[in-house]
DNA sequence: CATAAATCGAGAATTATTTCTTTATATATA
DNA sequence: TATATATAAAGAAATAATTCTCGATTTATG
């Protein structure tokens, strides 16, 4: 499709859809399980039966991974899971360091699902004195000043934020200081960084904010159709 | 700008964009900050300029919940807050129960945020006795198997699940079954439900996703222009 | 009091994303 | 072998979301 130079993914110039790539984990996640059923091939149409989505779109999805599939056949399962891990770099293993070793911070180091998108939390920093020089679910917990450092001598460049909003920056500021290349802030705050570095939030207040509102709003609906007196 | 029955957020056919859902919490943060340190009045500029949005978006968003400003001037802090909280539902105490008292789910539980937001966890349910007839973070952990008739009981409508990605069907039917009419799904699977059920999924692979491929992408580039051959 | 500057609000234009349409191809069946 | 059918692929159309433009309004200032 482009110059063949031997590279299956398109090195688009622009960037792929966010909605895109927000798709494409609960793809894999089905694949894996028809693999371990036994299939071997897969269509859209089953795609997009299984997870109320429109086939066009997963076809378009799919597109972007550089697997190409057979009119009335589909794709081979196995081809397919591979060029997903590969176009998410999750086919390789990337070293995070975590910071906050609080109740949510040992939660994520405990989780091992993780290992499957080639995460791997390999330390933790705290301020906290009593939780440094601990080790959780295998996991040395150190001091947050020794971050900077240790992060550029082992080469990590992935971060996880799990402290207090009111701490985000600062932890930001020594990832950065440790040559950072992707955050991901679990902190309802926004934190500014260099603009090489990429950073996804994970606010689950703006989660809780589309449920809450839909909620709200069918419950005002129903109780206007349902007309109980002002 | 309705006819004015004395209600002051419309109540529009189409949904409000879940975008804008997703930016209304940001808003909220910043306006509750910036009335905390003093302030009575914002723009629109200002939010974009803190936020790093487009002032036009921000004027939309806030919009839909019924707010009106003034040209020079901006809005009210107070009344933007207010409006949005409304808007939201985040003015009224909503209970929920939490299914899978596990890491994550106890995490949640001692999370005191949310109530800022109106949502108050106020029992969990697991499947392992040993973790039944426990207190955690003031809660009562019960079994699952009393769910249904509690919740209808209590008259509990907000549902949260933080159990294995396999056990979520099973933990929304028992939702399902106790009447809930809005779950926040924390485990990585699609659950079916009636439709008069609204879900939302706090899917952390399609978060981790967006971000790996950045990075991976990031890597690429870098690697194709720094010419190393290969 | 007139003028300038900031900002809202409404609508137009643009851009992004999804959905529809058509065509070509591979497989199965008669 | 011919025919029917499911499906990928490509592109067009429709829809949704964002960004731009401009007129109106309010406040501050000379
Ligand atoms: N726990 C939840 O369920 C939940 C839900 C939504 C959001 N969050 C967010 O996740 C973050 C962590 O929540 P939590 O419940 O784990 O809080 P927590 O208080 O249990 O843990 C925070 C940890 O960060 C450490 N810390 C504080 N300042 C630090 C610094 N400057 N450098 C390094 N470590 C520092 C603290 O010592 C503590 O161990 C918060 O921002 C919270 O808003 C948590
Ligand atoms: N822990 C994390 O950081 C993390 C991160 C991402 C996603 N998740 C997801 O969140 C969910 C919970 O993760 P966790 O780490 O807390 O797991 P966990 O194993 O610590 O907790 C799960 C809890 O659910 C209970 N449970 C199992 N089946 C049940 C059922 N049918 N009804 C009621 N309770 C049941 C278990 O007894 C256990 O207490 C999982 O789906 C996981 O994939 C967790």
């Amino acid at each position: 499709m482009n110059e063949s130079k031997g590279r299956s993914i398109p090195e688009t110039v622009k960037g792929v859809p966010e909605p895109t790539l927000r798709r494409l984990p609960l793809y894999y996640r089905l694949l894996k399980q028809l693999r371990d059923s036994g299939r071997a091939g897969v269509s859209c149409t089953m795609i997009g039966t299984e997870l109320k989505l429109d086939p066009t779109q997963i076809r378009k999805d799919i597109e972007v991974t550089g697997t190409v599939g057979r009119p009335k056949v589909g794709y081979d399962i196995n081809e397919l899971i591979c060029a997903i891990e590969r176009f998410l770099g999750w086919d390789n293993t990337v070293e995070a360091f975590l910071v906050g070793a609080g109740s949510l911070g040992e939660a994520l180091m405990g989780y091992g699902g993780f290992t499957e998108c080639g995460l791997q939390i390999v330390a933790a920093f705290d301020v906290d004195p009593t939780k440094c020089h601990r080790v959780m679910h295998g996991k040395h917990v150190r001091h947050v000043s020794k971050l900077p450092n240790l992060m550029r001598r082992m080469k990590v460049r992935f971060g996880i934020i799990t402290v207090p909003a009111a701490e985000a920056q600062q932890a930001a500021n020594l990832l950065v200081e440790g040559g950072v290349l992707a955050i991901w802030n679990f902190a309802p705050a926004k934190i500014q960084v260099p603009e090489r570095v990429i950073v996804t939030n994970e606010d689950l207040y703006c989660s809780l904010a589309v449920l809450s509102q839909k909620m709200t709003r069918k419950l005002a609906l129903s109780r206007s159709k349902g007309g109980s007196k002002p």
